[in-house]
DNA sequence: GAACGTAATTCTGAATTCATAATTCAGTCA
DNA sequence: TGACTGAATTATGAATTCAGAATTACGTTC
């Protein structure tokens, strides 16, 4: 009796969580934004226990802030958070790197080459959406290969909050040059099975994305 | 008016979130063991609604396991799992040494040395209890002079999962003098604001504590 | 007309209640 | 005796209710 799979009805409050954390990455909830219990209550057709359970774990996340008899409001992106940010997600994607290299399979790297080729091209098109998405995948797909569920889940949580940044950033032409570069070097090292030199381009890597955002940040804060 | 802080009385989830943290880190409630819910409302004098939205969070933090109508069970600490978190801590504890060589004050160096001065006298007494209060004292005090609060919370989440462990350890003779002669070159590292070498070691000393644990651990299994 | 104080309303945190799923246990039959 | 069935009990997930805090609306006073 093997074969028959166990039926999983995923919880109330479970499923509240991943439409809730949806709502605010994708910036349907914009941060600052009061979290509207009772209309999102009547949205989803809950009751209000299960959503608050959800929101505890989503202020556990940091996505939000509980404000004592006020309610929950989107937490702020601000600059400072993402300093503080980018340095550990930079140091996990390193991790990640040295990890994929000696876990992925062949057909693991290859499915990376494939997403990098989608990004190129959408680069070419000048696709911004699409080529944000194969960037994604490409990312994911390293800390995926590291085979450390635990790792993708804080990676998770912290790109989440970072994430949200790019609603609020247009890179510069040179920097997106310099990503493709950069993306190029990483397939061939991943290839090369480098498991350093893969670790440590990941961390640059994303350091450098830091980097552009603070700048782009600098310049419409000043214009 | 910014000299009155703001009164703040913690909600009661977030109050019931630390204590039962505390149960399972501090091996009151054990690994595998049914969260006796009812129990647990009777022995705070809550209801189940507070309760059952910590147990979310902690649920989220991966402490606990929540089963579909089954309730919750204090999350089993496998091998499995120690070899994926030491080495994201790992990771995080080169970030931060690097971080707190550069922001830590002179005064907090001094503290880290008088703490790590308990520790060896703590280590020629024996007293494995003092000595693993003030290994945690400087560990702690270099995450958090990394000045990086997001940091510290995803160590703190990592390291609580991996604490329990050493119920159920007891590490080699040869280990803790190792250990302290890595403690040395850490200060030492520390004074020199060395960050990239003190990042670097306090990389391979945690995977050297991993190391001794699984070796324990494997050790024990055998027994 | 602005500032303050008070009442009404709304919203939040927590307790209670309710429906349903899981477990226990007694009884039946092989 | 032992395995199975089904009722009784218990526990869980979620809705509802309730008390109290915060916000809003309104009236009063200067």
């Amino acid at each position: 009796m093997n074969i028959i799979q166990t039926i999983q009805r995923p919880s109330l409050h479970a499923e509240l969580v991943e439409r809730l954390r949806s709502l605010v990455i994708e910036d349907e909830l914009k941060p600052g934004e009061k979290v509207p219990e009772k209309a999102l209550c009547e949205a989803f057709g809950v009751s209000r226990t299960p959503l608050r359970e959800a929101l505890k774990v989503l202020a556990s996340e940091g996505l939000i802030v509980l404000q004592a008899n006020r309610g929950a409001r989107v937490s702020e992106i601000t600059i400072g958070e993402l300093d503080k940010t980018f340095p550990i997600i930079a140091a996990l994607e390193q991790l990640a790197g040295e990890l994929a290299c000696e876990k992925l399979s062949d057909a693991g790297i290859a499915n990376v080459e494939k997403r990098h080729k989608e990004m190129v091209a959408a680069y070419r098109n000048n696709d911004r959406h699409a080529y944000f998405q194969a960037n994604q995948a490409i990312h994911n797909a390293i800390i995926a290969g590291a085979g450390n569920d635990i790792l993708e889940t804080h990676h998770r949580l912290l790109a989440s909050r970072v994430r949200r940044a790019r609603f609020m950033v247009n890179l510069s032409d040179e920097r997106w040059a310099e990503a493709i570069a950069e993306h190029e070097q990483m397939i061939a090292l991943l290839k090369a099975r480098n498991a350093q030199g893969l670790g440590a381009l990941l961390r640059t890597h994303m350091l450098n994305k830091h980097a552009a955002h603070r700048k782009a940040l600098a310049c419409e804060a000043a214009s």
